[in-house]
DNA sequence: GCCAACGTTGGC
DNA sequence: GCCAACGTTGGC
């Protein structure tokens, strides 16, 4: 059964247009303990909502976890690991943060109870309504 | 740019 | 093992 997520990236730093202009990325960099312990519990397959942070403020893109947590790269301390990902598809109409807080059906986000963790889960439910809103439900 | 929230570090 | 100080994140 697949598994849905969020993941935040701060545009200017790594954006969705680098994710699509790359064809996959290694999600690394994360240094928190529930972000990294979700990491963890991704597996090839599961889905995901690639929102920018800070300056974006909006949810922009679906993708794919092309590849389970492995030993971030870039971490020398060998505590950390990273995810590989690939664009599915771009949200139709990007889902603004505010969008999300204004509705009942997503006001549970973990992202929404907690702000700075930058991956998170996300319910089958919750991942209908955005894709709903997105213009992007099949 | 500011600041609140939160995690981490380090002195004791 | 506690907690104050500090650093980082992310919304506004």
């Amino acid at each position: 059964m697949t598994q849905y997520w969020l993941m935040k990236s701060e545009p200017e730093e790594y954006g969705w247009h680098d994710l699509v202009r790359d064809g996959e990325g290694v999600w690394d960099g994360v240094r928190n303990a529930q972000a990294s312990n979700n990491l963890k519990a991704m597996r090839e397959g599961d889905l995901a909502l690639f929102y920018h942070s800070r300056t974006g403020l909006e949810v922009v893109g679906i993708m794919r976890v092309s590849a389970a947590a492995f030993p971030d790269p870039r971490d020398e301390t060998g505590r950390w690991v990273a995810v590989k990902v690939q664009p599915v598809d771009p949200l139709k109409r990007p889902v603004s943060l505010k969008a999300i807080k204004a509705n009942p059906k997503l006001a549970d986000m973990a992202i929404l109870r907690q702000s700075r963790l930058s991956v998170a889960g996300v319910t089958c439910d919750e991942w209908k309504e955005i894709l709903r809103l997105a213009g992007n439900a099949e």
